[in-house]
RNA sequence: GCGCGGUUAGCUCAGUUGGUAGAGCGCUCGAUUUACACUCGAGUGGUCGCAGGUUCGAGUCCUGCACCGCGCACCA
């Protein structure tokens, strides 16, 4: 008998919530419980992918629809095969993006977070996330991920939070994570910091303004800066400003005497402007690094919410753009103004998720992770081999990331994320200063000698912490007696006491150079010596030590038991998620890190290759000593079918849920698998949808002519053979063989259109023809032959389907008789 | 500026190691008491961006150029 099921028209929408809830229920998705049947290999070897946890803040769109659906055809492919196969879901509390998604819906309701506690403010945020967490899982069934559920995690449990804090706590001691006084791009609408790949540059008009600087003209973009000069820099070949190096220039500013040293610096382009440059190194990243170079101090005149502070005279508490215009007002009053290029265009840093947020460089005490070591780690691993890229050439986009990065901002001043497990005893901003000698109990005059910029900004009379050389210990507080500034030539060598005592000059050199290797360091590097006088129990406002711990330390161990206070910051999302592939194996002790770690595929958009992927590589061997995963597939963006970004104000979103309700969600999976190149971006049309609704369809009257021709008995012992039906079951199998093999080596997308053109085009337009006169003929050899044939070919064509159109597969594979088991767990009709 | 891709049929794209140019959609013509009209058959349509080179043979390998896209770094 023929199913009464299989002689209707397939209807996708219906079947395949059925169809899901049979896989769920059968446990088969969690690893521990596949069968050791007959064939497969006991279910020893594991096979993992770690899924990358959607944002919890949203619906899936059809990016998310295109990694469930390579992801989920991996892991039935090697669950087929016999793997221990596990791919672990996950959900992402996405830090900064969620708060800004909720500080949106706060602005709807005419609400603000900046009302609000913190506390009740991460309530309300988790709340929201939670609800959308719900939804998201829901929609990652409908489009039939087969992932264990059992072992799903969210980014802020408990257990992943103290695996991140002793990553931390790890990079700290080894002093590969710092609290560091660098320029950070600062969001002054978002009020935190963001990290480097959090910025993105958009050209933009802005007036070149042409100032007079006593003898020099200096053109730039930004003259309400010019209160945060230290200096002004030329290039040392500019034969025009030769007699100037070195000396200092005096004029009468807008409020008051200028005095400015000139420097000269590689990094002036004599070609640009006048060839003078203003260097503000607080507000600007060159001008920081100049500064570096030249020992100029820094000196703040922008706060944090973007406003000119008591630094600048009467344009204090101004906005940057109204001082902006202020100042130019002023200027051209005063004929300072020498011309305005009213139609200069230059790139200015904005917050990658609102261009409208343009970033303010500001030089503010942050963590930090100092990225050489890791990423030398992590080149290593790819050119090894140790980690393979699919595509290729993906790695060397990620070779020349690592050439040019810089250390990694980790902090950021959000309320929704991961606290930062670090206490302070005072104030977190009390600065600190490396110390010179050995720790005596008593108090005593000495001298340090630093060149660290970090160390700039102190006064005579300030009382600051000292910290021993690694920035971990503080061996208690001094107060600043007098500031000398002098060159590593000059250095008293008994002075350096800070870097041990010295014999030669070389030797202390040397010193200064391992102490921070970026640098270049001769005899007229620039060198501050301070003498203090030194006080173990001094200690106004706490001692200044910072204590890194995972778990809530109780006073300060370093002064007398003075309370700490956390640091209010949060971590980087990626800080975290970077550990995600460990931290949700329940690193180090867990039998799932011990089975299923290092992963096997990470796979993942190549818009995350740094964001994410890099860091992974970098903290999982840096934590565990291995590679989280072995091979990295790289998939591209999905488009529209004229190549545009699908987003909601073009209205060319292509919503996969309703796509699933509408063809079925194997039409949607088969759509986003063909002519889907790895690590390129496609373009998807409604068209290719419905095509391979076709498809499904096909499939399913392929099933019905078969069941049909065999009776709906399965054929009970096999016939002796026709030599071209013989032929039939060779060529399909070298075409299994050749799929197989296409799998193995990630061509996803070819494996599925050879097995749509053998299914279509070879076993349905020529094979079923053939069948048809022999099937009504006479000779029950010829038929008994081809029944045989016929079956048999859609058995293992069911099999090999499965993981590219999960649903219409088991669904006919249920109609067929004497099939009990699940298409999920069958044997692979391959080597 | 540095780096990475792309350029193949009207459109969107495949083409794994060099061996007679492919798919889907579209278009034209035809078929029909059919497993399937969510169908079948036939056809239309390409000097594979340009110029050289290697080779018996190049869409595929090498060199140069052009255009498009992306990433990084950016001139104040």
């Amino acid at each position: 008998m023929i199913p009464e099921a299989l002689l209707k028209p397939y209807d996708p929408a219906q079947n395949e919530e059925g169809v899901y809830a049979r896989w769920e229920k059968s446990g088969f998705f969690n690893p521990d419980n596949l069968p050791a049947q007959a064939g497969l290999k006991g279910a020893e070897e594991p096979f993992t992918i770690i899924m990358p946890p959607p944002n919890a803040n949203g619906s899936l769109h059809v990016g998310h629809a295109l990694f469930v659906t390579l992801q989920d055809l991996l892991i039935r492919f090697k669950r087929m095969r016999g793997f221990k196969a596990l791919w672990l879901p996950g959900a992402d509390h996405a830090g900064f993006e969620t708060q800004l998604v909720y500080e949106k819906k706060l602005e709807k309701e005419g609400r603000s977070r900046f009302k609000m506690t913190r506390d009740e403010f991460y309530a309300e945020t988790l709340a929201f996330t939670m609800e959308n967490k719900k939804h998201m899982e829901k929609e990652l069934r409908r489009l039939g991920a087969s992932c264990d559920w059992s072992r799903e995690q969210f980014t802020l449990d408990p257990h992943i939070i103290k695996t991140v804090y002793g990553t931390f706590k790890q990079l700290y001691e080894d002093g590969l994570a710092y609290r560091g006084v660098r320029p950070v791009n600062w969001s002054t609408k978002y009020q935190t910091s963001l990290s480097d790949l959090e910025t993105k540059t958009i050209e933009r008009n802005d007036p070149l303004y042409y100032m007079k600087y006593g003898p020099f003209t200096i053109a730039t973009v930004r003259p309400e800066t010019k209160f945060g000069d230290t200096a002004v820099a030329v290039n040392p070949n500019d034969s025009r400003y030769q007699n100037y190096i070195g000396k200092t220039i005096e004029y009468e500013g807008l409020i008051g005497k200028v005095k400015l040293q000139v420097v000269a610096d590689e990094y002036v382009d004599p070609a640009f402007g006048t060839g003078v440059v203003k260097i503000t190194p607080a507000h600007d990243k060159n001008d920081f690094e100049v500064a570096k170079r030249h020992g100029l101090p820094a000196v703040e005149v922008i706060d944090k919410f973007g406003k000119l502070n008591e630094r600048c005279g009467k344009y204090a508490g101004m906005k940057v753009m109204e001082a902006r215009a202020a100042v130019v007002a002023d200027l051209r009053t005063r004929g300072m103004l020498e011309k305005v290029d009213e139609a200069y265009t230059h790139n200015v840093l904005v917050n990658y998720k609102n261009e409208n947020d343009v970033l303010e460089p500001r030089i503010m005490p942050q963590w930090f992770v100092k990225m050489r070591p890791l990423a030398d780690k992590a080149r290593e691993a790819v050119e090894s081999g140790r980690i393979r890229f699919f595509p290729d050439f993906q790695k060397k986009i990620f070779f020349h990331w690592l050439e040019t990065m810089e250390d990694w901002n980790i902090s950021r001043q959000i309320a929704w994320g991961i606290a930062i497990p670090a206490w302070f005893c005072g104030n977190p901003n009390s600065r600190r200063m490396g110390f010179a000698g050995e720790v005596v109990p008593q108090v005593f005059k000495g001298k340090v000698a630093t060149w660290r910029l970090r160390d700039h900004g102190f006064s005579v009379g300030d009382v600051v912490a000292f910290e021993d050389s690694s920035a971990r210990k503080i061996f208690g507080s001094g107060k600043i007696l007098a500031i000398k500034k002098t060159t590593v030539g000059e250095m008293n060598l008994q002075d350096a006491k800070h870097y041990k005592t010295y014999n030669t000059r070389e030797e202390l050199i040397a010193a200064f150079k391992k102490h921070n290797p970026d640098r270049v360091v001769n005899a007229d590097t620039p060198v501050w010596s301070y003498e203090y006088e030194f006080n173990p129990t001094l200690s106004k406002d706490g001692c200044g030590m910072i204590v890194v711990a995972t778990d809530t330390p109780a006073l300060c161990p370093s002064c007398s038991g003075s309370a700490l206070t956390q640091d209010p910051d949060t971590f980087d999302t990626w800080f975290s998620s970077g550990q995600w592939p460990f931290a949700t194996l329940k690193y180090p002790d867990n039998s799932d890190f011990k089975t299923f770690y290092p992963t096997s595929v990470m796979e993942t958009g190549y818009d995350i290759l740094f964001f994410w992927v890099m860091r992974m590589i970098m903290l999982g061997l840096y934590r565990t000593g291995e590679v989280p995963f072995r091979d990295v597939y790289l998939h591209g963006l999905v488009r529209d079918a004229q190549r545009q970004k699908m987003s909601k104000s073009k209205g060319n979103v292509i919503s996969p849920l309703a796509m699933c309700e509408k063809y079925g969600t194997d039409a949607l999976r088969l759509a986003l698998i063909m002519g889907n190149t790895p690590g390129m971006d496609m373009a998807l049309s409604e068209d290719k949808i419905r095509a391979q609704k076709h498809f499904a369809n096909k499939l399913w009257n392929i099933a019905r002519f078969v069941l049909t021709a065999v009776d709906g008995e399965k054929p009970s012992k096999k016939p002796a053979i026709l030599p071209q039906h013989q032929e039939y079951l060779d060529e399909f199998s070298a075409t299994l063989v050749d799929i197989t093999k296409d799998l193995e080596a990630y061509r996803l997308h070819l494996a599925a259109e050879k097995l749509y053109h053998y299914a279509w085009s070879r076993f349905a337009d020529v094979i079923l023809e053939e069948s048809k006169p022999t099937l009504k003929g006479e000779d029950p050899a010829a038929k008994a032959s081809i029944q045989w044939t016929l079956y048999i070919i859609l058995e293992d064509l069911l099999k090999a389907l499965h993981p590219f159109a999960p649903f219409v597969s088991e669904e006919i594979w249920s109609l067929m008789p004497e099939h009990r088991g699940l298409l999920m767990v069958e044997k692979w009709p391959a080597q």
